[in-house]
DNA sequence: GGATGTGAACGACTTCACAGCG
DNA sequence: CGCTGTGAAGTCGTTCACATCC
Protein backbone atom coordinates (compact mmCIF):
# COMPACT_ATOMS: atom_id res chain seq x y z
CA UNK A 1 0.00 0.00 0.00
CA UNK A 2 1.73 2.95 -1.04
CA UNK A 3 1.80 6.19 0.73
CA UNK A 4 -0.85 8.78 0.19
CA UNK A 5 -3.76 6.50 -0.30
CA UNK A 6 -6.34 3.88 1.99
CA UNK A 7 -7.58 1.28 -0.12
CA UNK A 8 -11.05 0.11 0.74
CA UNK A 9 -11.17 -3.83 0.20
CA UNK A 10 -8.99 -6.25 -0.79
CA UNK A 11 -11.16 -7.05 -3.58
CA UNK A 12 -10.54 -6.07 -7.49
CA UNK A 13 -12.59 -2.75 -7.59
CA UNK A 14 -10.05 -0.17 -6.85
CA UNK A 15 -11.55 2.69 -4.60
CA UNK A 16 -9.48 5.21 -2.85
CA UNK A 17 -9.67 7.96 -0.63
CA UNK A 18 -6.68 10.12 -0.07
CA UNK A 19 -6.16 12.50 3.23
CA UNK A 20 -7.87 15.15 2.06
CA UNK A 21 -10.97 13.22 0.46
CA UNK A 22 -11.49 11.99 3.95
CA UNK A 23 -11.18 15.50 5.47
CA UNK A 24 -13.70 16.62 3.06
CA UNK A 25 -16.29 13.90 3.92
CA UNK A 26 -16.10 15.21 7.64
CA UNK A 27 -17.00 18.95 5.81
CA UNK A 28 -19.31 16.99 3.81
CA UNK A 29 -21.55 15.35 6.79
CA UNK A 30 -21.33 18.73 8.82
CA UNK A 31 -23.05 20.80 5.84
CA UNK A 32 -25.53 17.90 5.52
CA UNK A 33 -26.49 18.19 8.71
CA UNK A 34 -27.51 21.67 8.46
CA UNK A 35 -28.97 21.04 5.23
CA UNK A 36 -30.97 18.34 6.32
CA UNK A 37 -31.94 20.72 9.49
CA UNK A 38 -33.43 23.06 6.79
CA UNK A 39 -35.83 20.58 5.06
CA UNK A 40 -33.50 19.56 2.26
CA UNK A 41 -34.12 15.64 1.45
CA UNK A 42 -31.89 15.70 -2.07
CA UNK A 43 -28.94 17.74 -2.07
CA UNK A 44 -27.21 17.93 -5.49
CA UNK A 45 -22.83 18.17 -5.88
CA UNK A 46 -22.84 21.81 -6.59
CA UNK A 47 -25.29 22.31 -3.76
CA UNK A 48 -22.46 20.72 -1.44
CA UNK A 49 -19.58 22.20 -2.28
CA UNK A 50 -20.92 25.40 -2.73
CA UNK A 51 -20.44 26.73 0.99
CA UNK A 52 -17.45 24.83 1.53
CA UNK A 53 -15.67 26.59 -1.47
CA UNK A 54 -15.13 23.71 -3.67
CA UNK A 55 -16.53 22.45 -7.30
CA UNK A 56 -19.11 19.87 -8.01
CA UNK A 57 -16.07 17.77 -9.81
CA UNK A 58 -14.42 17.58 -6.64
CA UNK A 59 -17.60 16.64 -4.54
CA UNK A 60 -18.93 14.18 -7.02
CA UNK A 61 -15.26 12.79 -7.33
CA UNK A 62 -15.54 12.31 -3.54
CA UNK A 63 -18.79 11.02 -2.92
CA UNK A 64 -18.49 8.17 -5.93
CA UNK A 65 -16.07 6.33 -3.38
CA UNK A 66 -19.01 5.56 -1.04
CA UNK A 67 -21.10 3.84 -3.93
CA UNK A 68 -23.52 5.13 -6.43
CA UNK A 69 -25.51 6.82 -4.33
CA UNK A 70 -26.43 9.48 -6.62
CA UNK A 71 -29.10 10.11 -8.67
CA UNK A 72 -28.94 11.60 -12.17
CA UNK A 73 -31.15 14.77 -12.53
CA UNK A 74 -31.77 14.81 -8.61
CA UNK A 75 -29.31 15.07 -6.69
CA UNK A 76 -27.98 12.86 -3.46
CA UNK A 77 -30.92 11.61 -0.96
CA UNK A 78 -29.64 13.51 1.99
CA UNK A 79 -29.98 10.96 4.43
CA UNK A 80 -28.90 7.91 3.25
CA UNK A 81 -25.49 10.20 2.11
CA UNK A 82 -25.00 11.05 5.93
CA UNK A 83 -25.72 7.50 6.46
CA UNK A 84 -22.64 6.38 3.74
CA UNK A 85 -20.62 8.87 4.79
CA UNK A 86 -21.20 8.44 8.68
CA UNK A 87 -20.26 4.42 7.96
CA UNK A 88 -17.28 5.41 6.20
CA UNK A 89 -15.75 7.53 8.45
CA UNK A 90 -16.45 5.35 10.78
CA UNK A 91 -18.36 7.38 13.36
CA UNK A 92 -21.38 5.21 13.47
CA UNK A 93 -20.51 3.93 16.42
CA UNK A 94 -19.03 5.32 19.69
CA UNK A 95 -15.12 5.39 20.65
CA UNK A 96 -14.11 5.45 23.45
CA UNK A 97 -10.73 7.56 24.50
CA UNK A 98 -8.00 8.40 26.84
CA UNK A 99 -6.51 11.58 27.47
CA UNK A 100 -3.12 11.96 28.98
CA UNK A 101 -1.61 15.45 30.07
CA UNK A 102 -4.06 17.30 32.02
CA UNK A 103 -4.15 21.08 31.02
CA UNK A 104 -5.84 24.02 29.43
CA UNK A 105 -6.13 22.06 26.17
CA UNK A 106 -7.29 18.76 27.74
CA UNK A 107 -10.03 21.08 29.32
CA UNK A 108 -10.91 22.51 25.90
CA UNK A 109 -11.43 18.81 24.53
CA UNK A 110 -13.29 17.73 27.83
CA UNK A 111 -15.60 20.32 27.65
CA UNK A 112 -16.14 20.13 23.65
CA UNK A 113 -19.18 19.16 22.91
CA UNK A 114 -18.47 18.20 19.39
CA UNK A 115 -16.85 15.22 20.02
CA UNK A 116 -19.65 13.55 22.11
CA UNK A 117 -21.92 14.75 19.22
CA UNK A 118 -19.97 12.62 16.74
CA UNK A 119 -19.84 9.62 19.31
CA UNK A 120 -16.51 10.43 20.70
CA UNK A 121 -16.48 9.67 24.47
CA UNK A 122 -13.40 10.25 26.86
CA UNK A 123 -13.64 7.52 29.34
CA UNK A 124 -10.45 8.61 31.80
CA UNK A 125 -7.59 10.87 33.09
CA UNK A 126 -3.74 10.72 33.05
CA UNK A 127 -1.48 13.38 34.05
CA UNK A 128 2.06 12.57 35.84
CA UNK A 129 1.92 15.76 38.27
CA UNK A 130 1.19 14.48 41.65
CA UNK A 131 -0.83 17.65 42.47
CA UNK A 132 -3.12 16.88 39.87
CA UNK A 133 -3.85 13.10 40.33
CA UNK A 134 -6.99 12.32 42.41
CA UNK A 135 -8.46 15.40 41.47
CA UNK A 136 -11.87 15.25 39.47
CA UNK A 137 -12.96 17.55 36.55
CA UNK A 138 -16.34 16.68 34.60
CA UNK A 139 -16.65 13.50 36.63
CA UNK A 140 -13.54 11.30 35.78
CA UNK A 141 -10.62 11.56 38.27
CA UNK A 142 -7.43 12.18 37.01
CA UNK A 143 -5.01 9.32 37.33
CA UNK A 144 -1.42 8.49 37.23
CA UNK A 145 -0.21 7.61 34.34
CA UNK A 146 1.23 4.01 35.52
CA UNK A 147 -2.09 3.15 35.80
CA UNK A 148 -2.55 4.17 32.18
CA UNK A 149 -2.48 0.04 30.71
CA UNK A 150 -4.70 -1.33 33.24
CA UNK A 151 -7.55 1.46 32.48
CA UNK A 152 -7.17 1.11 28.81
CA UNK A 153 -7.64 -2.60 28.65
CA UNK A 154 -10.43 -2.10 31.35
CA UNK A 155 -11.98 0.48 29.58
CA UNK A 156 -11.48 -0.79 25.85
CA UNK A 157 -10.42 2.54 25.15
CA UNK A 158 -9.20 2.34 21.30
CA UNK A 159 -7.92 6.25 20.78
CA UNK A 160 -5.21 8.58 22.60
CA UNK A 161 -5.54 11.91 22.90
CA UNK A 162 -2.24 13.32 23.45
CA UNK A 163 -1.39 16.76 24.91
CA UNK A 164 1.40 16.23 27.10
CA UNK A 165 4.11 18.76 26.61
CA UNK A 166 6.59 18.02 23.61
CA UNK A 167 9.26 16.14 25.40
CA UNK A 168 6.93 14.10 26.94
CA UNK A 169 4.92 13.44 23.68
CA UNK A 170 6.87 10.19 22.46
CA UNK A 171 7.58 8.23 25.16
CA UNK A 172 3.81 8.64 26.08
CA UNK A 173 2.65 7.59 22.28
CA UNK A 174 5.14 4.31 23.07
CA UNK A 175 3.08 3.42 26.29
CA UNK A 176 -0.10 4.22 24.71
CA UNK A 177 0.87 1.68 21.54
CA UNK A 178 2.25 -0.82 24.31
CA UNK A 179 -0.98 -0.72 25.52
CA UNK A 180 -3.02 -1.49 22.75
CA UNK A 181 -4.63 1.74 21.77
CA UNK A 182 -4.71 2.09 18.05
CA UNK A 183 -4.95 5.84 17.38
CA UNK A 184 -3.44 9.36 18.46
CA UNK A 185 -4.33 12.73 17.79
CA UNK A 186 -1.05 14.18 18.84
CA UNK A 187 -1.10 17.99 20.14
CA UNK A 188 2.15 18.40 21.35
CA UNK A 189 4.59 20.60 19.30
CA UNK A 190 6.69 17.57 17.66
CA UNK A 191 6.72 14.94 15.55
CA UNK A 192 5.75 11.73 17.27
CA UNK A 193 6.59 7.96 15.22
CA UNK A 194 4.13 5.25 16.12
CA UNK A 195 4.68 1.76 15.49
CA UNK A 196 2.73 0.25 12.50
CA UNK A 197 -1.07 -0.71 12.64
CA UNK A 198 -1.48 2.01 15.26
CA UNK A 199 -2.60 5.33 13.47
CA UNK A 200 -1.48 8.76 14.04
CA UNK A 201 -2.70 12.30 13.21
CA UNK A 202 -1.17 15.01 14.75
CA UNK A 203 -2.25 18.95 15.21
CA UNK A 204 0.36 20.91 15.33
CA UNK A 205 -0.19 24.59 16.37
CA UNK A 206 3.56 26.07 15.86
CA UNK A 207 3.19 24.94 12.43
CA UNK A 208 -0.25 26.35 11.53
CA UNK A 209 0.64 29.76 13.37
CA UNK A 210 3.43 29.99 11.22
CA UNK A 211 1.64 28.74 8.23
CA UNK A 212 -0.20 32.03 9.07
CA UNK A 213 2.43 34.45 9.09
CA UNK A 214 3.97 32.79 6.15
CA UNK A 215 0.54 33.85 4.12
CA UNK A 216 -0.03 37.37 5.71
CA UNK A 217 3.54 38.76 5.06
CA UNK A 218 2.71 37.19 1.45
CA UNK A 219 0.10 39.62 1.39
CA UNK A 220 -2.29 36.71 0.44
CA UNK A 221 -5.54 36.47 -0.85
CA UNK A 222 -6.30 33.05 1.35
CA UNK B 1 -1.16 32.67 -9.72
CA UNK B 2 -2.84 29.23 -9.30
CA UNK B 3 -4.57 27.87 -6.31
CA UNK B 4 -2.29 25.80 -4.48
CA UNK B 5 1.18 27.74 -5.11
CA UNK B 6 2.66 30.92 -3.41
CA UNK B 7 4.82 32.41 -5.46
CA UNK B 8 7.63 35.10 -4.42
CA UNK B 9 8.79 37.61 -6.18
CA UNK B 10 7.04 39.13 -9.30
CA UNK B 11 10.20 38.74 -10.77
CA UNK B 12 11.57 35.76 -13.37
CA UNK B 13 12.91 33.22 -10.95
CA UNK B 14 10.41 30.84 -11.12
CA UNK B 15 9.88 30.32 -7.05
CA UNK B 16 7.13 28.29 -5.43
CA UNK B 17 6.04 27.33 -1.98
CA UNK B 18 3.46 24.77 -1.70
CA UNK B 19 1.31 24.95 1.49
CA UNK B 20 2.86 21.29 2.41
CA UNK B 21 6.59 22.48 2.28
CA UNK B 22 5.46 25.78 4.31
CA UNK B 23 4.13 23.40 6.97
CA UNK B 24 7.56 21.75 6.34
CA UNK B 25 10.18 24.19 6.89
CA UNK B 26 8.42 25.26 10.43
CA UNK B 27 9.45 21.44 10.83
CA UNK B 28 12.50 22.28 9.62
CA UNK B 29 13.52 25.11 12.09
CA UNK B 30 11.98 23.34 15.18
CA UNK B 31 14.34 20.29 14.81
CA UNK B 32 17.36 22.68 13.62
CA UNK B 33 16.58 24.22 17.15
CA UNK B 34 17.09 20.70 18.38
CA UNK B 35 20.98 20.10 16.29
CA UNK B 36 22.20 23.40 17.37
CA UNK B 37 21.27 22.63 20.80
CA UNK B 38 23.15 19.28 20.52
CA UNK B 39 26.41 21.37 18.52
CA UNK B 40 25.66 20.86 15.48
CA UNK B 41 26.95 23.44 13.38
CA UNK B 42 26.42 22.04 9.77
CA UNK B 43 23.37 19.86 9.10
CA UNK B 44 22.75 18.08 6.48
CA UNK B 45 19.32 16.80 4.26
CA UNK B 46 19.53 13.96 5.48
CA UNK B 47 19.90 14.18 9.13
CA UNK B 48 17.21 16.80 9.01
CA UNK B 49 14.63 14.85 7.03
CA UNK B 50 15.56 11.64 8.89
CA UNK B 51 13.81 12.22 12.65
CA UNK B 52 11.02 13.85 10.37
CA UNK B 53 10.28 10.80 7.97
CA UNK B 54 10.80 12.95 4.57
CA UNK B 55 13.34 11.61 2.10
CA UNK B 56 16.42 14.03 1.32
CA UNK B 57 15.41 14.96 -1.76
CA UNK B 58 12.44 16.32 -0.22
CA UNK B 59 14.34 18.36 2.35
CA UNK B 60 16.80 19.88 -0.54
CA UNK B 61 13.98 20.64 -2.62
CA UNK B 62 12.37 22.44 0.38
CA UNK B 63 15.55 24.00 1.17
CA UNK B 64 16.07 25.28 -2.20
CA UNK B 65 13.78 27.77 -2.62
CA UNK B 66 15.47 29.92 0.77
CA UNK B 67 18.41 30.41 -1.75
CA UNK B 68 21.86 28.40 -2.25
CA UNK B 69 22.90 27.85 1.29
CA UNK B 70 23.68 24.26 0.87
CA UNK B 71 27.44 23.25 1.01
CA UNK B 72 27.80 20.22 -1.40
CA UNK B 73 30.18 17.57 0.30
CA UNK B 74 29.43 19.75 3.72
CA UNK B 75 25.53 20.60 4.26
CA UNK B 76 23.59 23.56 5.48
CA UNK B 77 25.07 25.89 7.73
CA UNK B 78 22.49 25.42 10.76
CA UNK B 79 22.63 29.59 12.09
CA UNK B 80 22.45 30.63 8.54
CA UNK B 81 19.42 27.91 7.49
CA UNK B 82 17.58 29.13 10.54
CA UNK B 83 17.69 32.44 9.87
CA UNK B 84 17.11 31.64 6.16
CA UNK B 85 13.89 30.44 7.31
CA UNK B 86 12.78 32.76 9.84
CA UNK B 87 13.04 35.56 7.29
CA UNK B 88 10.72 33.13 5.01
CA UNK B 89 8.17 32.18 7.06
CA UNK B 90 8.27 36.07 8.33
CA UNK B 91 8.53 34.78 12.21
CA UNK B 92 11.79 37.27 12.47
CA UNK B 93 9.55 40.06 13.67
CA UNK B 94 6.85 40.49 16.22
CA UNK B 95 3.31 39.27 14.91
CA UNK B 96 0.21 40.86 17.63
CA UNK B 97 -2.95 38.53 17.89
CA UNK B 98 -6.29 39.56 19.38
CA UNK B 99 -8.52 36.21 20.85
CA UNK B 100 -11.94 36.47 20.23
CA UNK B 101 -13.90 34.07 22.71
CA UNK B 102 -12.75 33.26 26.08
CA UNK B 103 -12.94 29.39 26.54
CA UNK B 104 -10.93 26.69 27.34
CA UNK B 105 -9.36 26.40 24.26
CA UNK B 106 -8.47 30.40 24.36
CA UNK B 107 -6.78 29.89 28.18
CA UNK B 108 -4.90 27.16 26.38
CA UNK B 109 -3.44 29.29 23.72
CA UNK B 110 -2.99 32.08 26.14
CA UNK B 111 -0.37 29.96 28.19
CA UNK B 112 1.20 28.15 25.87
CA UNK B 113 4.57 29.19 25.24
CA UNK B 114 5.77 27.98 22.52
CA UNK B 115 3.41 31.52 20.84
CA UNK B 116 5.78 33.70 22.63
CA UNK B 117 8.86 32.00 21.75
CA UNK B 118 8.26 32.14 18.00
CA UNK B 119 7.47 35.66 18.72
CA UNK B 120 3.37 35.55 18.36
CA UNK B 121 1.85 38.04 21.59
CA UNK B 122 -1.45 38.01 22.24
CA UNK B 123 -2.43 41.90 22.78
CA UNK B 124 -6.34 41.98 23.28
CA UNK B 125 -9.15 39.48 24.51
CA UNK B 126 -13.03 39.83 23.80
CA UNK B 127 -15.78 37.84 24.57
CA UNK B 128 -19.96 38.57 24.12
CA UNK B 129 -20.19 36.82 27.59
CA UNK B 130 -21.49 40.58 29.88
CA UNK B 131 -20.60 37.73 32.73
CA UNK B 132 -16.65 37.68 31.21
CA UNK B 133 -16.25 41.13 30.35
CA UNK B 134 -14.07 42.83 32.23
CA UNK B 135 -12.30 39.85 33.86
CA UNK B 136 -8.32 39.86 33.63
CA UNK B 137 -6.90 36.75 32.65
CA UNK B 138 -2.81 36.65 32.35
CA UNK B 139 -3.04 40.70 32.79
CA UNK B 140 -5.27 40.89 29.98
CA UNK B 141 -8.48 42.58 30.19
CA UNK B 142 -11.51 40.69 28.72
CA UNK B 143 -13.03 43.39 26.50
CA UNK B 144 -16.71 43.81 25.00
CA UNK B 145 -16.92 42.57 20.93
CA UNK B 146 -18.07 46.07 20.37
CA UNK B 147 -14.45 47.50 21.36
CA UNK B 148 -12.71 45.35 18.76
CA UNK B 149 -12.05 47.65 15.77
CA UNK B 150 -10.73 50.82 18.40
CA UNK B 151 -8.58 48.15 19.92
CA UNK B 152 -6.90 46.04 16.82
CA UNK B 153 -6.22 49.88 15.35
CA UNK B 154 -5.22 50.94 18.40
CA UNK B 155 -3.00 48.09 19.46
CA UNK B 156 -1.92 47.95 15.74
CA UNK B 157 -2.95 43.90 15.70
CA UNK B 158 -2.60 41.86 12.90
CA UNK B 159 -3.31 38.48 13.31
CA UNK B 160 -6.65 37.32 14.85
CA UNK B 161 -7.50 34.04 16.50
CA UNK B 162 -11.16 32.51 16.24
CA UNK B 163 -12.26 30.22 19.63
CA UNK B 164 -15.46 31.06 19.54
CA UNK B 165 -18.50 28.45 18.65
CA UNK B 166 -19.55 27.35 15.48
CA UNK B 167 -22.26 29.90 14.71
CA UNK B 168 -20.41 32.90 15.69
CA UNK B 169 -17.28 32.45 13.62
CA UNK B 170 -18.51 33.76 10.09
CA UNK B 171 -20.08 37.43 11.63
CA UNK B 172 -16.72 37.44 14.17
CA UNK B 173 -14.50 36.97 11.15
CA UNK B 174 -16.15 39.89 9.04
CA UNK B 175 -15.70 41.95 12.17
CA UNK B 176 -12.13 41.22 11.91
CA UNK B 177 -11.84 41.80 8.50
CA UNK B 178 -13.53 44.86 8.12
CA UNK B 179 -11.45 46.01 11.39
CA UNK B 180 -8.37 45.67 9.25
CA UNK B 181 -6.96 42.49 10.55
CA UNK B 182 -4.76 40.41 7.89
CA UNK B 183 -5.01 37.04 9.20
CA UNK B 184 -7.37 34.27 10.78
CA UNK B 185 -6.23 31.04 13.09
CA UNK B 186 -10.06 30.03 12.55
CA UNK B 187 -10.56 27.02 15.46
CA UNK B 188 -14.52 26.99 15.10
CA UNK B 189 -15.67 24.08 13.94
CA UNK B 190 -17.18 25.49 10.27
CA UNK B 191 -15.89 26.67 7.05
CA UNK B 192 -15.24 30.52 7.09
CA UNK B 193 -14.90 32.54 4.39
CA UNK B 194 -12.68 35.83 3.96
CA UNK B 195 -12.31 38.27 1.63
CA UNK B 196 -9.37 38.75 -0.67
CA UNK B 197 -6.35 40.30 1.05
CA UNK B 198 -7.27 38.32 4.50
CA UNK B 199 -5.37 34.87 4.73
CA UNK B 200 -6.87 31.87 6.71
CA UNK B 201 -5.38 28.82 8.52
CA UNK B 202 -8.45 26.44 9.93
CA UNK B 203 -7.99 24.14 12.57
CA UNK B 204 -10.55 21.69 12.90
CA UNK B 205 -10.69 19.41 15.31
CA UNK B 206 -13.89 17.47 14.42
CA UNK B 207 -12.48 17.05 11.09
CA UNK B 208 -9.10 15.44 12.48
CA UNK B 209 -10.56 13.02 15.06
CA UNK B 210 -12.86 11.58 12.40
CA UNK B 211 -9.56 11.73 10.34
CA UNK B 212 -8.09 9.41 12.89
CA UNK B 213 -11.57 7.05 13.32
CA UNK B 214 -11.50 6.38 9.47
CA UNK B 215 -7.43 5.49 9.80
CA UNK B 216 -8.35 3.07 12.75
CA UNK B 217 -10.81 1.46 11.29
CA UNK B 218 -8.97 0.94 8.25
CA UNK B 219 -6.76 -0.42 10.64
CA UNK B 220 -4.11 1.68 9.39
CA UNK B 221 -0.06 1.36 9.69
CA UNK B 222 -0.36 5.68 9.97
C1' DG C 1 -33.59 19.56 -18.78
C1' DG C 2 -30.82 18.61 -14.86
C1' DA C 3 -27.54 16.24 -12.37
C1' DT C 4 -24.63 12.12 -11.87
C1' DG C 5 -20.37 9.20 -12.81
C1' DT C 6 -16.10 8.96 -14.99
C1' DG C 7 -12.32 8.69 -18.56
C1' DA C 8 -9.05 12.04 -20.07
C1' DA C 9 -6.42 16.19 -19.59
C1' DC C 10 -4.19 18.88 -16.57
C1' DG C 11 -1.54 20.46 -12.76
C1' DA C 12 0.93 19.87 -8.46
C1' DC C 13 3.91 17.40 -5.57
C1' DT C 14 7.42 13.72 -4.68
C1' DT C 15 11.04 10.68 -5.80
C1' DC C 16 14.79 9.46 -8.75
C1' DA C 17 19.17 9.94 -10.47
C1' DC C 18 23.03 12.25 -11.58
C1' DA C 19 26.08 16.22 -12.83
C1' DG C 20 28.88 19.26 -10.36
C1' DC C 21 31.14 21.34 -6.61
C1' DG C 22 33.81 21.58 -2.22
C1' DC D 1 34.30 11.10 -1.94
C1' DG D 2 30.06 13.31 0.13
C1' DC D 3 26.41 16.10 -0.38
C1' DT D 4 23.97 19.67 -2.84
C1' DG D 5 20.93 21.37 -6.63
C1' DT D 6 17.96 20.13 -10.16
C1' DG D 7 16.08 18.31 -14.59
C1' DA D 8 13.32 14.18 -15.58
C1' DA D 9 10.21 10.74 -14.37
C1' DG D 10 6.72 9.22 -11.70
C1' DT D 11 2.73 9.61 -8.70
C1' DC D 12 -1.18 11.70 -6.87
C1' DG D 13 -5.02 14.78 -6.87
C1' DT D 14 -8.20 18.12 -9.26
C1' DT D 15 -10.72 19.92 -13.11
C1' DC D 16 -12.87 19.25 -17.56
C1' DA D 17 -16.16 17.53 -20.49
C1' DC D 18 -19.44 14.56 -21.87
C1' DA D 19 -22.08 10.20 -22.22
C1' DT D 20 -25.70 8.56 -19.43
C1' DC D 21 -29.78 8.23 -16.92
C1' DC D 22 -34.05 10.05 -14.27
Amino acid sequence: MSKGDLSREANGTEARLSRASVGRLSLYLRRLEELLRDGALKVSSSQLGEALGLTDAQVRKDLAYLGHLGQPGIGYPTRELMTAIRHTLGVDREWKAVLVGVGNLARALLRYRGFQQQGFRIVALFDTDPAKVGQQIDGLTIRARDDLPAVVTAEGAELGLLTVPAEAAQSVADVLAAAGIRGILNFAPTVVRVPAGVSLVSVDLTVQLEQLAFLVQLGGDS
